[in-house]
DNA sequence: ACACTAAAACTTGTATACTAGTCAACGAAA
DNA sequence: TTTCGTTGACTAGTATACAAGTTTTAGTGT
């Protein structure tokens, strides 16, 4: 997630954010959690000011709640802003399918090609860490074939409400392959510019969160909302 | 545009936010003019810090163009940023098409009928005002028909770069017919539950715009980037 | 011990002051 | 006349102080 897209210099603000988002994602700030401007401020030895300004690009992104005169705390998981992310997310990353499938830029083929060797190795490694990290990366190249690279960062937004809730999930070796097969399947029809493959192999590949949100649900109630 | 969403007060970054969203989208704000936060404050009767923060979410929408230490303009159109915003309305506005045809909601088919007849007489009067705010209602309506609510927030938001082009085509009554037309082509192939018919309409109703950009372009070039 | 009240300790929203950096205008030198 | 450099009036980013409102806690009366 990159602060600022109009700015090279990084702001204070800038700062604030990145290191407040990442922590969101990766469930070092837990959902529910209090958090205050007076705090972080004190702990970055910045002003409340900086800090004000990433809550309100944190709060925008979902991930975190702030109320007038009441404490700010990290967002809880919300089966309705999931769901509503999701659909967003699918909406854009299938119009990008269908343009690559039918103009792409056939130098991200060989990256592309990289990256889904690259997950195998992680696979038979059991890095998920490593494998989620590819993934990430593949559906940014997705976007760069199908030249435009601008739709990666509605995308990216609309991940981070379910990527933070994945760290809950225990990602099996199996569970990779399916999703590295789905790559493998999608990449296929693409580069045949099987268009209407491609759609269904991406709906499919996006929807398989669905049990997973689920069986989290459940697990881990506490940290959804109503 | 709603102020906040998950707010009821609204504030007075809000007041400042909506009152310059509607200047700037109406023109009376032109691409390229400078604004200070200064200036704005002092005639809003508030302090700079709710005004910067509006600037914030304005520079957001690609609305504001904001850069440290320089001023800060009302940004000039860009073709780039157009085409973007276009392709991510369009990816959101299809799939909301998709779930409509397949799954929509029967309660909302009167307001869209209703809305229909009100942008026939909104014709016949030659009131392209009207039916400018007819056409946003309509498109609002299918979100909700789709049970989507929430993606009309995105698409109104993309909607914004293109909406104040379009203040200085001149909106012919052919041109409303025609719109018209494509909104009854789009309806009845939603109440058929004809997906691919009304997923076809739809991206012709939004290529539409093209020429339009494309001539406005060479007539006001220099409202323009680049 | 329990219920209710009041005050203190938080919270975010806003106002103002200061800092660092950019830009434009003006003047001097070539 | 043209070009370059300096100066001063801008700009946004940050720090700090205050206002308005919520929540928690402590204390008092029963």
């Amino acid at each position: 997630m990159a602060a600022q897209a109009t700015l090279d210099r990084t702001t204070s603000s800038d700062h604030v954010f990145d290191e407040l988002y990442a922590k969101i994602v990766r469930l070092e700030l837990l959902p529910g959690t209090k958090i205050s401007e007076t705090e972080v401020a004190k702990s970055f030895g910045y002003s409340r000011q900086p800090v004000r300004e990433a809550f309100t690009r944190l709060a925008n992104l979902n991930l975190l709640l702030v109320r007038p005169q009441r404490a700010t705390v990290v967002r809880p998981f919300s089966r309705q802003l999931i769901a509503n992310a999701r659909f967003i997310r699918t909406a854009v990353e299938l119009e990008v399918i269908r343009a690559a499938s039918t103009d792409r830029d056939p130098s991200i083929d060989a990256p592309l090609k990289s990256n889904m060797r690259r997950q195998g190795k992680a696979i038979t490694s059991e890095d998920a860490s490593a494998f989620h990290d590819l993934d990430y990366e593949f559906h940014r190249l997705l976007c760069e074939s199908a030249q435009q690279t601008f739709a990666f960062e509605i995308i990216a937004a609309n991940k981070a409400q379910v990527d933070r809730l994945c760290m809950l999930a225990l990602t099996s070796k199996e569970a990779m392959k399916t999703l590295h097969l789905d790559h493998q399947k999608l990449l296929e029809a693409l580069f045949a510019g099987d268009a209407q493959t491609a759609e269904k192999t991406l709906r499919a590949h996006l929807d398989r969160l669905t049990p997973t949100v689920d069986a989290i649900y459940t697990t881990h109630n506490a940290y959804f909302d109503g």
